[in-house]
DNA sequence: TTATATACCTCGTGATATGATGTATAGCGT
DNA sequence: ACGCTATACATCATATCACGAGGTATATAA
């Protein structure tokens, strides 16, 4: 997919991958590439984006000797998501207005 | 609308305001406006950036003594509105993973 | 003559996706 | 013991791009 198009989309979909549950980064990505493809690199920085944000919070804990990192989401988290679903209402216009003939 | 979430569509709504008939900058504005917002700036960053790209071509003209610029899509601006189709059908999926429960 | 509409353009800035690169541990096969 | 893969984190330089601020110029109406 187009790196132009997965802005303002790739946040949104990194906040969902940990709605439901607390998760960390290596499972982000794991859980998030089937739908779009994204690199560790972007990965982590879209989470240190998020985190100075306040879109979600952040505790290190050990598993297994290795560090991970797990990423809960805030109110505000939420309400960015809910705030993307307004903005799909309004790229389906764009869609309609791209796609109609005449 | 988010800047970043304008990446990708911009370019694309541009070329379906001269689709169907050759435009020029001002009258793109005011075509797409209702659409979705964008600066002059903009407009003419982009269209500097799809005429070098070959997905439309310029021609000058003169109408009622002020200069006007006439674009023209071509061939490779016209699949350009195809791939974005597609791309919809994937961002149809990511929506669906951002708003599915679970 | 002043303001508005029309019509074009450039430059600097900020945001950000990504490849390249680096660090470190666990476990498995040979 | 050694290499390889998976796990898990992170930084930096680069390229792309939307946009505000600013600039030039003509036609027309108040």
């Amino acid at each position: 997919m187009d790196a132009q198009l997965k802005r303002g989309i790739l946040d949104v979909c990194v906040l969902k991958a940990i709605k439901n549950e607390d998760s960390y980064g290596y499972k982000i990505i794991k859980d998030v590439r089937p739908i779009l493809e994204l690199s560790e690199s972007t990965l982590y920085t879209i989470l240190k984006r998020l985190e100075e944000g306040g879109l979600l919070e952040v505790r290190s804990a050990e598993y297994e000797g290795r560090l991970r990192k797990y990423y809960h989401i805030t109110n505000k988290g939420l309400n960015r998501i809910e705030d993307f679903k307004n903005e799909w209402k309004q790229l389906s216009e764009i869609y309609a207005f791209i796609t109609k003939e005449s």
